[in-house]
Parts: structure tokens; sequence; C-alpha cells
DNA sequence: CTAAGTGCAAATCGTTTGCACGATT
DNA sequence: AATCGTGCAAACGATTTGCACTTAG
């Protein structure tokens, strides 16, 4: 499963990014980055909770505070995937739609190849141009279909 | 502007559709259903406003609740257009998707024709049933574009 | 050393709930 | 008259903010 695996690495060079942009690398920055890439689909308190594992008093708003940040900088991106808070990935395994059931919850991740036609037509007919990354289709899965 | 003058028509006999599922038919509710059709794209917030403008001292909880169940019984939908609460519209005008600018904040509707391809090929590829009232998609509209 | 970042507590926003009073059937 | 619906106020979850203290550069 190295694409799992490649998908759950933390950016290289995530300090010199901050630093480069005169952002400070701290080690809860660190550490929310990596909450994020092992979680997947996260929310704060999600990113939160991870984080407490392994450093204790991180303060949620520092939390929130980071995810705006990484977010800004590209390397974090999040989606709605119902009605409760977002959720974060890495910006590196953005590239993909979201499709939630709504019987059953689950979530299934397609590849934007699946969206193409969408994105092609908007393009052109709309002149508006899709982000991909952010796209979450509501419906309803194989198992739950009457 | 028939188009638009008649999606922004409350349903015939909403009473009658109330009483028949042993709802009863208040004035408040009127007055929301109402809010809604005139509004189009509305906040539980703004049709409070709206509502109040009607009558005094509509509550808030009134209005959630009240939204709630018209769309539990199929007269209302909503749909999340950004970050903050959900828009409600008229169900009869819900057939459509929305396209929503990340830069100005325009937002487009388009007819579900033109995600038609989409729902194709999910429904194909993945046996997913896609819900286009509910179907938004962020990007970049065409005066904000590079 | 000094600005940037963090923790903490309080404020804010959107939404829900419990309960007593009022209105529809 | 019997329920159902509403108003009110308080509770709630998610997120933001002001401010004093800490720390990376």
């Amino acid at each position: 499963m190295a694409q799992a695996r490649d998908s759950e690495r933390v950016p290289q060079a995530w300090d010199e990014q901050l630093r480069a942009r005169g952002y400070r690398a701290t080690p809860q920055r660190q550490l929310v980055l990596e909450a994020v890439a092992r979680l997947g689909h996260a929310t704060p308190e999600d990113v939160g909770a991870e984080v407490r594992q392994a450093a204790r008093g991180v303060n949620i708003s520092t939390i929130y505070r980071t995810l705006e940040l990484l977010e800004q900088l590209g390397m974090v991106t999040h989606a709605h995937l119902g009605h409760g808070a977002p959720t974060y990935h890495l910006a590196a395994d953005a590239d993909h739609v979201h499709l939630v059931c709504r019987s059953c919850g689950k979530i299934t991740e397609v590849s934007p190849e699946a969206v193409r036609p969408l994105v092609t037509a908007l393009d052109a007919g709309q002149d508006f141009e899709t982000d991909v990354g952010h796209l979450t289709v509501f419906g309803r899965c194989g198992q739950c279909r009457p």
C-alpha cells in the first residue's frame, strides 16, 4: 500500500516553507501537520485530540490558527463532508472528490477524472473554473440504493 | 421575467399539505414559507428578519423548527453555499446546481443538465446516485479568472 | 532582544432544547 | 377541550478573539 503511505507524508521541508514566508517553525505546527497527514479526513477537534497524544496542553485555538495558516500556505485543505465541522487533509491528498452517502454516511474518494466531464462543461459553458479539491457530492451509495 | 416570478410562488394549498399530514396551518408557517419564496437563497437568520417585517415577535427558534418541518414535508430544501449558515429555497426551485465563486462570492445557478455527465459517470462508475439538488461547486467565475 | 506564537478565558455565532403559555382543530 | 405550536431563556457545539506570557529567530 505504497500509495496510502505516500499520501500520509508531511510535506518535505515544511519548516523551510514556513520560514521562507516569514513564519516560525514551532513544535505545535509540526504536530498539527503530522496529525493531519496521519488522520486523513480530520476535524479540528480530531486533530487536537491526536496532537495531544504526542504533546500535552496544545490548545484548540492553536489548532484552529495553525490549520488556517497551513491552509493559507497551501499545505492543507479542507472539505465539508457533512453538517458539522469541516475536515482537513494534506493539500497533496486533496486531488480527489468526495462522495458522501446520505444513508450510511460512507465517504468514498474518487479520482478527479470522474468529474472531468463536469469540469470541462462548466469551463466551456459557464466560464467557471472548478475547485475540484473542494467538491463534495452527496447522494446514495450502491449498498443503500433501493 | 415570468420564470423568476413563478419560482417565487408559494406552493398551492400549502395549508392543506400541512393539515393532510396532521400538522397545523399557522400564520408563522405561512410567513416563513412566503419569506423563503420571496428571498431565494436565504439563511434562517435572513428568513427571520424578513418574517419580522410582516409580523413582530416571531422567534428564531420557530424559524428553525418551521424550516425543518417544511423541508421534511418536501416544500423547501437547503444547500450549503459557504462556511456559515445554510440557505433555503422552495423545493420547486431546488432543481439546479450552485456555482459559488471563491473570489467575488457570486452565486450562479445552472441547470442540472450541466452536471448530467457527472451524474451519469458516478452512477455507472461508482454505483452512486447523486443528489443534484444539494450539489454546490466552488471555484472561480469568469470575471475573477486570471 | 523582539516580534511572532501560544495558552487561557471569555465572547460570538449558529442551532437546539425544556418548559409554560397560547392558538388551531 | 385537547393537542400542537410558539416564545423565551438557557444550553450547546464550533469557532474566534483579547490579552498576558513564552519562545523562535
